[in-house]
RNA sequence: CGGGGCGUAGCGCAGCUGGCUUAGCGCGCUUGGUUUGGGACCAAGAGGUCCCCAGUUCAAAUCUGGGCGCCCCGACCA
């Protein structure tokens, strides 16, 4: 991707209004765009990170045995009326009427339409255990939104849902999850503490939040809950046992905010220059600084070089810009992209520089190494 | 919803106490030139419903009233 078409805008200063690390760093680097309070609209660079942090979530989600689907953000209040959890949410719903007159809501959380699914398709023991999740946006109208993406009222959610036979099927895919949470938060460079928590108004009988470490007091990144029968008995969602009785299934929920994850991972990474991604969710792996636009030769070199990692399907951001190498230099540790690759005087002993962005160390290397260089990389980041 | 703060160019701000018609500054943007390894320099430009409405006044960004928006602190949540 060269930069001058990729939509990327960089700023010098953070908006007057931003209060975390985060928040400052995401308009900076052009991630994040605020719609109105709360709403946010995520800019290529900042949905490349989101789809890395999602990409994360589905393997381990995968891995587990969860099957991904996708569910409406728009639902009907009836299902919420049936579940009891229509008053229980209160204020937080975001309701409205269709043109029918009928009571209509986007969905701030799926375990009614998710156990509707269910109880439609799922009449016997032998189609149990079985585990669905999504990523969707979810919405709830907060009391107050703040610290921009990480508590915002439309925000990226991965759900899922397990349905047991028993209370010790149910504990074994609560822990499935736990693991596959701690596996997820690891690989996107998260560090993390779990604690026992208030259930609110999710209900059940018991909770584990994960609580990223970092300077920011909200960081509850994702929350898994035993839900016991609550729901499966209100919606009924039951099936045949062996024994020709019927049981309500036994219900565990798991959440990760997705887009509170990417706030997250940079108020637990960052310096006075900008942000600094973990290799494996970096919106680029690397960027390509040519010191010297207007030397022909120069271009050149890092065109073939560009052309070259392209090919190898090695992710490679071009600053193309005519711009000062001061400029490039600072928005390059300010996107915060693992490695730079820059082109300029030492091309004359037939070198590059690639400069690390967390350790700030500088690799002198020949042309043809750098994919080598970037690939392993890669390889030991994982 | 209670408490506090803010709203002036794309962004960051000054001006408001003591009203004066061409509303400034820095960054960014445009054009030309000189530069080219850590946010370069020179020159010329473009860009404003001073959040909105009403009032006071010869005159309002500035004073008064109402509204709207945004941020922070508290209770709720991924």
């Amino acid at each position: 991707m060269k930069w001058t078409n990729s939509f990327i805008f960089t700023s010098r200063e953070p908006p007057a209004d931003a209060e975390t690390i985060s928040q400052k760093l995401m308009h900076q680097a052009g991630m994040i765009d605020k719609l109105v309070s709360g709403i946010y609209s995520f800019l290529p660079l900042g949905l490349k990170v989101l789809q890395k942090v999602s990409d994360i979530i589905r393997e381990e989600m995968n891995h587990a045995g969860a099957v991904e689907i996708l569910m409406p953000a728009l639902q009907p209040a009836s299902l919420w009326k049936e579940s009891k959890r229509y008053e229980k949410m209160g204020r937080d719903m975001i309701v409205f009427k269709d043109r029918h007159n009928r009571e209509m809501l986007l969905g701030p959380t799926h375990e009614e339409v998710v156990s509707d699914i269910v109880r439609k398709y799922v009449k016997s023991w032998k189609n149990l255990p079985v585990m669905l999740y999504q990523i969707q946006s979810k919405y709830r109208d907060e009391i107050r939104p703040r610290f921009g993406i990480i508590r915002s009222r439309e925000f990226l959610m991965k759900d899922c849902y397990s349905f047991d036979r028993t209370d010790q099927e149910s504990e074994q895919s609560y822990l499935k999850m736990k693991q596959a949470y701690m596996k997820i938060f690891k690989r996107c460079g998260l560090s993390f503490t779990i604690h026992s928590a208030d259930s609110g108004v999710i209900g059940g009988k018991f909770s584990e939040e994960f609580v990223a470490a970092g300077n920011c007091s909200e960081l509850e990144i994702g929350h898994i809950f035993k839900l016991g029968t609550d729901y499966s008995e209100k919606l009924n969602v039951v099936f045949t046992d062996k024994d020709g009785t019927q049981k309500p299934v036994v219900m565990g929920c798991y959440g990760i905010g997705v887009s509170r994850v990417v706030a997250a991972i940079i108020e637990g990474s960052y310096d006075e220059k900008g942000i600094i991604w973990p290799i494996t969710v970096a919106p680029f792996l690397s960027v390509i600084v040519v010191v010297n636009m207007s030397d022909a030769k120069t271009v050149e070199v890092a065109y073939n070089i560009y052309n070259d990692l392209i090919s190898e399907k090695i992710d490679v951001l071009f600053d193309d810009r005519e711009e000062s190498a001061g400029v490039k230099f600072a928005d390059a540790d300010l996107l915060g992209i693992p490695f730079r690759i820059t082109i300029g005087r030492k091309l004359a002993q037939g070198k590059i520089e690639i400069l690390e962005r967390k350790t700030r160390k500088i690799y002198d290397i020949e042309i043809e190494k750098v994919k080598e260089f970037l690939t392993n990389a890669v390889k030991n980041s994982k």
